[in-house]
DNA sequence: CTCCCGCCGC
DNA sequence: GCGGCCGGAG
């Protein structure tokens, strides 16, 4: 398949069916979760929003407002829980600065979309994945998130060089998504993470996978599957 | 042991 | 560009 984001997006959702990401939380929470999810893994996140549910700190004010050692505690599972600790906090200072503590979803309301994203990226530990699931999940705006199993996934499919940058992969998508078309972005992202967590690995399981038939790699005999038994290592 | 929906500071 | 941050699951 040469490169095409709407026929993956088709063909993810005939597998996977749709997704819906985060259509019940509140935009905060998905803030939250889209700091705290940082190079971790999402159920340690979950984890972590109920137990500050749980302590009454599922909200910006009350997060701003706590000693670092009540937070510490509740985000230890999910990792670098003093770091994400300063970057909560950070965040919410930044909720405050734009007037919109309580009422984190209307961050940004008067702002068009790349003057918000780059209020969002001089965020302390914000960078550009956190700043675009945060436009796209929490204010819905219309912006194509790339992280680690885009760019897996788009190598894999023999569309780009090992390591491309996060701004020529979203320009790549964005040049074929329709303009302003948020579902499709909310959906294509959801689907490549599932798409990434259960076939396209960082060792992958291609025998099953929806789009080996697709897929440069696997018809390189990338399946490591395949090679179990075989190899020595 | 590797991997998990990264980002910062150097 | 690279190491540090960090715990938990497989």
């Amino acid at each position: 398949m040469p490169e095409d984001w709407q026929e993956l997006l088709t063909r993810l959702e005939r597998a996977f069916g749709p997704q819906h990401w985060w259509p019940a939380d509140s935009p905060f929470e998905v803030m939250v979760g889209a700091i705290l999810t940082q190079n971790t893994s999402w159920t340690q996140v979950e984890r972590a929003i109920d137990q500050l549910r749980e302590a009454g700190l599922l909200n910006a004010g009350a997060l701003l407002e706590a000693a670092p050692e009540t937070l510490e505690p509740l985000l230890r599972c999910t990792g670098y829980y003093r770091l994400k600790t300063r970057r909560l906090q950070a965040f919410c200072a930044f909720l405050k600065r734009e007037g919109c503590l309580d009422r984190p979803e209307r961050l940004g309301a008067a702002d068009d979309l790349y003057c918000l994203r780059r209020k969002l990226l001089s965020v302390y530990g914000v960078g550009e994945e956190t700043a675009d699931s945060i436009l796209l999940y929490a204010l819905h705006r219309p912006i194509a998130v790339v992280d680690a199993y885009t760019r897996r996934l788009a190598y894999r499919l023999g569309w780009t060089d090992p390591k491309p940058s996060y701004a020529a992969l979203q320009d790549r998508m964005e040049a074929q998504l329709p303009p302003g078309d948020i579902q499709k972005r909310q959906e294509l992202h959801a689907l490549i993470v599932v798409q990434g967590k259960t076939f396209c690995r960082s060792r992958p399981s291609c025998r099953e996978c929806p789009l080996r038939r697709d897929c440069t790699y696997g018809a390189r005999g990338g399946d490591r599957e395949d090679l179990v038994g075989l190899r020595q290592g």
